[in-house]
Order: C-alpha cells, then structure tokens, then sequence
DNA sequence: CAGTATCTACGGGCCAACCAGTAGTTGTGC
DNA sequence: GCACAACTACTGGTTGGCCCGTAGATACTG
C-alpha cells in the first residue's frame, strides 16, 4: 500500500485538483498556465493518465470529457513527502530540521510568535492524541 | 552558479563526505555498506565522478587512490534542498510546513521544549544578525 | 452532409539517475 | 620478470520522468 509519491509535475497536478475539488484536463491546462507552467494539452492529458494508473487521481466522464479527481488526500500525502524529505536530508531527525531552519534567520518574528501559539496547541492536543503507526 | 543540487544517492555519499571531512571510494563504499546500501565498488566510483564532474566534491591523489572531500558545504547544500522541498511541497512557506508538522503529533513533548528554546535563541540572535538575500 | 473543434488513446523521443561490467593502469611481493 | 591485487577510466543498459505529436472518436455548426 504504502502510498504512491507523486513527482514534481504530478504533485503540481494535484494541488490544483485538491484546491478545486475535481477538474478537467483542460481547466488543469489553464491553471498551470496561470502558474507560469505552460503545457502541451496532451502532455497535461498524458500526466492525468499516469497519475490515474498510479492511483493518485481517478476519473469520471462528463460528456466526451474526463472530470478527475484526486484519490489521495492531501494530507496524507503532504506527511508523505515531508518524511522522505526529512528522513533523506536530516536522517529523519525533525529536530535538526528545526534547528537548521531556526538558525538561517528563515522565520520572521511575526512567524515565530505564531509558532509559540502552535506549540502550545500541540502541547493540549499531545494529550487526547493517540498512536497510529509508521 | 546557483549550487548544483545533489540527488538522493549523491546526498548520501555527501553526508559520508561531510562527517569524515574526506574518504576515498573504497571507504565511501563500505560507509554505505554500513548504512545498509550495497553497491558495486565501480558504481560508487561513478557517483564520485559525477559529482565530482558536477562539482560537488573534488579529489587529490594519494598513492595511486584518489581522496575525495566534498566541495560544497553541508549548510548551504541542506538550505538549498529545504528551500526546494518547501517551494515544491508548501509553495514556500514555512510556516504551513509547521502547521503541519504540528497537527502531526510528529513532535514529542521534549522536542517541543527544546523548540521553545530554539525560539527564543532565534529571538536574540534576530536582533545582532544580519539578513543576507533574497 | 461537409467542415471544424475538442476530446482521448497511443506511441515515441529525450534526458537524468542509477547500476555495474570490462579494460587498462599501477603497485607489490617473490 | 611475473603473477596478483587494487584502483581508475570508459561504456552500456535500464528505468522513470517529462514532453508532445499523430491518429481516431465524437459532437457541434452551417
């Protein structure tokens, strides 16, 4: 199961479809465009057929045209490629992320007040939570 | 120049690098062996090469070995694959990989302290430091 | 009906990453 | 010198991601 890590194109892809719900191969054409992507229709189209056989989006026919959306969901897989990310650059130590991250000045004042709010939430949550698996 | 960014395989040959300060193939391999990733002794060699001709390590002759030692620093190469991974995955924001990193339960309560005080180092140290670029 | 527009299906080309084998070189021991 | 061991150089093969063109189906228009 494990779940299927999209690539940089189809993860593009998917951030369109989570943001809207579903779309067709053309409004995923034009939405990359806007992005600054600009793609052949047919590569667009050929990137949904992968995705589909690789089981991140699904589809159904509207007319001649194809409606697809997502079959992974965001979440999850956002937690997937931050722990290949993590595991890869920082031997999965979360710690070090955030020790590398605090020391490069990349978090403004205004973030890191924010991110005292968020400790918190995390500290009244880390109560009722519970352990799911790998 | 924009620092070549190193792929997964390459990382970890540059981690080996980093902690040794220098290696020859033949040590590279075996680090990786340990690491649990067998790989031919050429294959290694090729790596090498590849970065080497990348420039991301270089090599001086001892005997008939050649020594490599990396030729990019660990910090800037770790910063460049954040600032990639959070484009790609957060559309560069930091902060929504924090959210959700939190809402995660992946940080332990001790990590949550230990955050705490990387905060208020970041607080301190934002006053004297001075910001770079981009 | 003929023409046009739009969609899907399929196939192929290109390139980077990865892995490894073979050949050639060099050093060492006897 | 000769055999052997270890190293580098070079070449090739496989895979996956990415991009797109052509062909075929379908619907719409005058």
């Amino acid at each position: 199961m494990s779940q299927v890590v999209p690539t940089e194109r189809e993860l593009q892809a998917l951030k369109i479809l989570w943001d809207r719900g579903e779309a067709t191969v053309r409004e995923v054409c034009e939405a990359l465009d806007q992005r600054g992507e600009q793609l052949a229709y047919t590569t667009v189209l050929s990137l949904m057929q992968v995705m589909e056989q690789k089981g991140l989006v699904s589809h159904r026919a509207h007319g001649k045209t194809y409606v697809y959306l997502p079959s992974v969901e965001r979440e999850a897989t956002v937690t997937h490629l931050t722990r290949g990310f993590l595991d890869s650059v920082f031997d999965g130590a979360m710690e070090e992320f955030l020790v590398h991250a605090m020391s490069n000045h990349k978090i403004s004042s205004t973030e890191l007040n924010r991110l005292e709010t968020l400790i918190e939430q995390a500290r009244s949550r880390g109560r009722s939570k519970k352990g799911g698996e790998s």
